[in-house]
DNA sequence: TCGTGGCAACTTGCATACAAGCACTGATAT
DNA sequence: ATATCAGTGCTTGTATGCAAGTTGCCACGA
């Protein structure tokens, strides 16, 4: 078990690479919400033909976070408030019902997992790593599945919760400071540590609302991003650069 | 209104029609699980190019319908009952959760419509219709989250139960009367009507219970159809005809 | 009879050519 | 100056050819 060079699974093909990167640039705000993709120009940029990247795009499609328009155009999905109150919504019946569902006692190094993704997290706003600060609030999320045994349902939670994420990166576009988050969830822990699952639940509903409720602050300092409720006007432009 | 021809969007393009045909077939165990798929094969039945039909089959990966294996083959997933599980939880989670922050007084258009489901549905038992019944089923489950505002989240719980409509599918096999579902249906009404969110929960929670708890039953009657946790094998064999 | 090696036919992954359609530009007429 | 109309270049959708790899059959040898 020592010697293994855990390859497990074949070799990430050319599709995958080029999914891995484009969700990526699109998560990261790299590619920011209203700019205009070209197959052409994304198979040149990464290197590959276009059924790579056309079959990237379609599974995006289906993410929400691209719209293709036929004929017209492809453009990065500008964050629609009613998506991410949807998101919200069951991401807050999902991570609450699992919670409500685990039982006391809980398995310490579950535990474990939580209070070292705090910490993790903590100093990660402290040295204003965004993207790691991220990467560990969803390590926080995944342990509090894995609490209940549900570890399975973060794929749906996170395949929701897409427009969520992309609102709140744009909050980090003015440096604000994450406190309140690390507070939020000291709270949760705490609840989970002292065996009270109720209180947990209350602890993290409040969490996730206020985390909600941040959405809202966001679209009135960046509205650019956001749909206005009428659809997306297809306009044709300059590929914006990837990378 | 009504000599609307509502075309409202474009027109199917061949994609869209070999994504419909195949999702059917799979759900439908029109293609029963395990059975080996060929892009060629299907490209010539559904008189298209493999274009259309790849693109469908990696739409269909991404929901848990179909496993493809490079340089290998495709094939429609067995029922894996650890996904029925998964899907039985995030169910349970949303429209319980969507459930119990609806507040009477309820819509008397939506608790028609319930209604209407309940009656449309014991007719297509009493007919032995199973697809009108199950496209009813959905119905009523749908017009739940839509009596709390919350129809946008049915879009995520379907994505998450498409192996347990397979399940569920595979114990209509029998024809095995219905009537206890309508029944725990019914309860559910009976308590929207009352007034009394609490109690439909409680009733719609030991439906959604009862539902899962059957998928057992049918494990143990076609365990053809299930995964025994090992990976599924690939084996070459001639394809399935389709219609 | 049983084991083994190689060939043939199939599979999916990727690249590319062609088709159909929309948007923008610019010239032209009013 | 303004409105209209045709052209051009881009877009995505589809079809198809080629490459790489795996499976299973079948002949061959022990």
């Amino acid at each position: 078990m020592a010697d293994d060079t855990r390859s497990e699974g074949p070799p990430p093909s050319a599709r995958d690479r080029a999914l891995d990167t484009l969700r990526r640039a699109v998560i990261t705000l790299e590619l920011k919400p209203g700019a205009p993709l070209s197959e052409n120009e994304l198979a040149t940029r990464l290197a590959v033909s276009r059924t790579p990247v056309r079959e990237s795009l379609l599974l995006l499609r289906e993410e929400g976070l691209v719209e293709v328009y036929p004929q017209v155009g492809s453009f990065v999905s500008l964050v629609d408030p009613e998506r991410v109150g949807q998101a919200q919504f069951i991401r807050e019946a999902i991570e609450c019902t699992s919670l409500a569902q685990a039982e006391p006692p809980f398995s310490p190094e579950h535990v474990a997992d939580l209070r070292t993704a705090l910490l993790a997290q903590r100093d990660a706003d402290a040295a204003g790593d965004h993207d790691r600060f991220f990467a560990l609030d969803e390590e926080f999320h995944r342990a509090l599945l894995a609490l209940a045994g549900r570890e399975s349902a973060w794929r749906t939670v996170n395949a929701a919760k897409a427009h969520l994420d992309r609102a709140r990166r744009l909050s980090l576009i003015d440096t604000r400071p994450m406190g309140e988050l690390i507070e939020q969830h000291t709270r949760v822990v705490d609840a989970i540590e002292a065996g009270d699952p109720a209180a947990a639940v209350d602890a993290l509903r409040s969490h996730l609302r206020a985390v909600f409720d941040d959405v809202e602050r966001i679209r009135a300092a960046t509205p650019e991003y956001f749909t206005d409720g009428r659809p997306q006007r297809p306009v044709r432009r300059t590929v914006t650069s990837l990378k």
